[in-house]
DNA sequence: GAAGTCAATTTGTCTAGGACAAAACAAAGA
DNA sequence: TCTTTGTTTTGTCCTAGACAAATTGACTTC
């Protein structure tokens, strides 16, 4: 209920912890038996109390766990050592942008950290009128998201500037959305994640590539319920339903989850899953075709039209 | 984990019902043994397993209980009964519109109901342009705001159609606001909502308003923590900070929530608050500034400067 | 008749400890 | 190097009980 108890240190409910780490209430007392961590302490009624190093904790834990390490493993360790095993699995990993490129990205970033909030707006409507949109969304929104979260993960950004970047870009990316004139050429796309699933930019971005390609985009926003999806693609003639994954949810969960929406979609229309979640890539599953990168969504739609072009109008 | 025990008909396990329902797990537990309603069938481990007709009554019965029914009241009742009680719950409510465009908005709620959106869309930008942007935040998207959500209450409206309406309504939105052109005479007005707190279309709306009375808005966009507000207020140099409330969330919390903003943001700083919530007419309090309705965004506007004619620049 | 107070009921969420399958790992064999 | 086996780890489910917060209903007061 409360989320913090004394006034200057913050303290955590058991609920709100599963909230803002990702983390099932089952798995965090489970993990208080076996690992000793973390060790919550309790208010007048007996209920857990978390600290909020205890939380940010949690977060790097969980974020280290998505990435494939084993909670047994790391549970144990300092901030710091989990800090540094995080800067090495981080390293060899994704964000690979051009040498040059990064230098000014990180200027950006430091735009956002100096709260020149107006100054970093202006910059990102100008590099979408010079670079175009779809270099824009695959070159410098993608790679700075990746950014902004190790930044966040590292404790160097606040959420609240993190907040003030999705804005700062949703703002931007509707913008040039609204420019676009809609065909009627392509496939009909549903765009939206599954409950539990809140992160909306993924969402945006591909719906900038998807109407790039001359996709008819059909956006019902963040976290709809399966059945509702199946409604929605029934009611709005869909070909193609994307869905969009953050690195949050549990594996089993949204294999769970991608596997029910397929049973109760007509088989017509395909289910299309990009994000950063560990999910998609652990097996190649017959309930979704997955998007491995943004700009595979071109491809994509390319062997659609392919596949359909007898049928399509 | 497998979500089906039979081949012809499809059950879910307690996690798949808390996706798909909302309810959560404990709570679904506790209903079996009080009400008797879910009784699921078990697998060979001794597991829950619902069905889906189980599933189905369960989603009526979420959303009457949304709607200010109780659960012990209707869990007995039969699917049918559910029904008739639905339509009859929200027949004589609130809704103050003049009745000749309430035709008019009837009109456009069909739109939606016939899954014509993209003539929705069109039909709400022409409208922008020729009522202006303010009249039609107050005068068309409020009132359908509270239609879309009783529909939705009377089971007409499906969640996925609530979704088509927020999402158009915020393309519209944001579309204009970045036709208008930045100020800088008025306050600085950081704009989000709490914790908890999802619906952003509010925000939005009143981001509208504010812009057009010569604010400089900051948008945070939904759920941002209490301690980042602060930070953010301080950062961005805020003279206002404007809250958005659905009607959801517990009194207290609101209440205790808005206690604690007051106390760590600089005196200088205002806080006010909008939405629909009845936590916050329920007692006057020093802690906020109650904006009463959309409207009075511009009064209180022209009352802060007023105050601040001063020191203001 | 409206509004406030207080007790009784309802309801959601937490607690505890235990169980077990599925996943991940490690070691042996082909 | 690749499969196959056994062992450990790990997440999620189970039961049963407790209790505060929210709601209701009866009662009193202005």
């Amino acid at each position: 209920m409360n989320q913090r108890a004394d006034l200057n240190q913050p303290s955590f409910s058991i609920a709100a912890v599963e909230r803002d780490t990702g983390l099932p209430k089952d798995t965090l007392r489970v993990w208080e038996k076996r690992y000793h961590f973390p060790q919550p302490g309790r208010d007048t009624f007996g209920e857990r109390i978390y600290s909020i190093d205890q939380v940010e904790k949690l977060r790097v834990i969980k974020r280290l766990i998505d990435g494939g390490h084993r909670p047994g493993k790391i549970i144990g360790l300092s901030i710091d050592e989990l800090a540094k095993l995080a800067e090495v699995s981080t390293a060899g990993s994704r964000i690979h942008v051009a040498p040059d490129s990064l230098d000014e990205l990180n200027g950006y970033m430091e735009l956002i950290k100096r709260h020149n909030a107006e100054e970093f707006r202006q910059a990102m409507s100008r590099l979408v009128m010079t670079m175009g949109l779809h270099r824009f969304v695959i070159e410098t929104v993608a790679p700075m998201n990746a950014m902004v979260g190790d930044a966040w993960a590292r404790g160097y950004f606040e959420i609240f500037e993190e907040h003030i970047y999705t804005e700062t870009i949703q703002v931007v990316l509707r913008n040039a959305l609204n420019t676009m004139s809609s065909t009627r050429k392509g496939p009909r796309v549903l765009l939206t994640t599954l409950p539990n699933e809140m992160h909306g930019l993924g969402l945006l971005m591909a719906e900038c590539i998807f109407s790039m390609e001359g996709a008819q985009c059909v956006s019902l926003g963040t976290q709809t319920p399966i059945y509702d999806i199946v409604l929605a693609a029934r009611a709005q003639k869909i070909d193609v339903v994307a869905l969009s994954f953050s690195a949050i949810q549990s594996s089993a969960a949204v294999l769970d989850a991608l596997s029910e929406l397929r049973e109760k979609l007509p088989p017509t229309v395909e289910v299309w899953c990009g994000g950063a979640s560990a999910a998609l890539r652990k097996k190649p599953s017959d309930d979704f075709f997955l998007l491995s990168s943004l700009d595979s969504i071109s491809e994509s739609i390319a062997g659609w039209r392919l596949r359909n072009q007898a049928t399509s109008a």
